[in-house]
DNA sequence: TGACTTAGTGGCAAATGTCAACTAACTTAG
DNA sequence: CTAAGTTAGTTGACATTTGCCACTAAGTCA
């Protein structure tokens, strides 16, 4: 292996994100129009260089882009993959590190004016949304949902997609909504319990339903608990 | 975003391989003494930049690191994460793309000629190896290993540290050596046959053993079968 | 105050997992 | 040639877990 510092083995590199909040209708992903070639007007995942003078490092360059693009800060952010090729991008041989990012709803809502012109929120199409975008951005987020679509089953990962107070029916109807089945009641909150990894908070019950609900957090909001079986 | 092709976007990208094989003393990891700065001298993970001109893809170039490394090709290359930032390499703002590849100590025997002179298989001993490695590998090493432990408790992962063909008890012993504790053979054999994951070669008996040993092979030897709940 | 809705819990039947003991297919020694 | 021994493969009793229906509880509303 030659090892010179030069343009020969350094490809275009940068960081793109499938961010996905959910509505009672489901999962919607982020999208961006793109202002330049290639690919200029079409929809893409937001993305950007990793700017070598800011970016400490690769999340930091993935919070920077999320931040611009949605005005959000999550706590939860987790790699997907990098994908790199000669013939993904025109402009050359390009790496792409890949990140999901999940918002609730509540969070997307109150930093909507501070969300970027050129992005919009695009109800999600089975593998997709129901158009095409550029790049090979349709392949990526087309494994972005099956990640997630896969760790419904067995982590808390749909806890993340809810604002930092929820109740129990609330955190089963996500559950429901990403799994596309019902659950039992008694069954899901069984579950939940063995999990361990909610916490009540004390004294605090939200009082829009008919019987008051106890409100829960996640005891931890950067990572995912793992479950033992799947549901 | 500014869009511009210069060198103020484009960091030093390498592929780094986790290579590991596994013998009755446990998993071995593979790894080579550098030869030029940084870090020269000292043993590290092996890897090497993306060759734009001759990988087509970051697979490609994993997989051509590996050849050259080991002499072998393995079917299982899994991606672990992709690890950049300012600090980590003298030279600049790098990227690194790490793999996972598990060979069989069959192949590696086989083999044996064409490694590479300055590759070295070492014990893992814990989370490493017992002494200090260049870079930021040590980190890499140790992500590597948690994600192996952690897949063998929920997947086919050890069929892919054995030859192509093997006995239940010797699939079984890989589980048993890499989550450290005995398995109940009448329940291992129940789940490995409720996985689906192997298939018994017709006529085909192992005869070492006192009792001839029905050989299976994997259904699939590209990815993973993922089971239900955790052994 | 009673009907209704939602939250939260209990308990039993069904399903699943564990593992000791069994049968089977050899090899080895006498 | 046969019995003893070793390993492979299977069975089934019992323990544990899970599914889910029905129950109680805490409200709101008319």
């Amino acid at each position: 292996m030659t090892t010179h510092d030069n343009d020969a083995f350094k490809p275009i590199a940068t960081v793109d994100l499938a961010i996905f909040s959910l509505s009672p209708a489901g999962l919607s992903v982020l999208l961006v129009r793109r202002a330049n070639a290639p690919f200029a007007g079409e929809w893409a995942l937001p993305g950007g260089w990793i700017h070598i003078d800011k970016d400490l490092d690769l999340e930091a360059a993935a919070r920077r882009v999320l931040k611009e693009k949605t005005g959000v800060e999550t706590p939860y952010l987790e790699q997907l993959q990098t994908t790199g090729s000669a013939g993904r991008d025109p402009r050359g041989w390009s790496i792409s590190i890949v990140y999901i990012a999940l918002l609730s709803a509540d969070d997307v809502e109150k930093r909507r004016d501070a969300m970027a012109e050129d992005a919009e929120w695009r109800p999600v199409e089975g593998d997709g949304v129901g158009f095409p975008i550029a790049f090979d951005h349709a392949a990526l987020l087309k494994e972005a949902l099956g990640r997630i679509r896969n760790k419904v089953e067995y982590s808390s990962l749909p806890g993340h997609l809810l604002p930092a107070r929820f109740t129990l029916s609330e955190l089963q109807s996500v559950y429901e909504n990403l799994l596309g089945r019902k659950l039992d009641k008694s069954a899901f909150r069984k579950r939940m319990a063995e999990a361990d990894f909610l916490e009540p908070i004390e004294g605090e019950l939200r009082r829009a339903s008919n019987r008051p609900a106890q409100v829960f957090r996640l005891k931890d909001i950067k990572s995912l608990a793992l479950f033992d079986r799947r549901i």
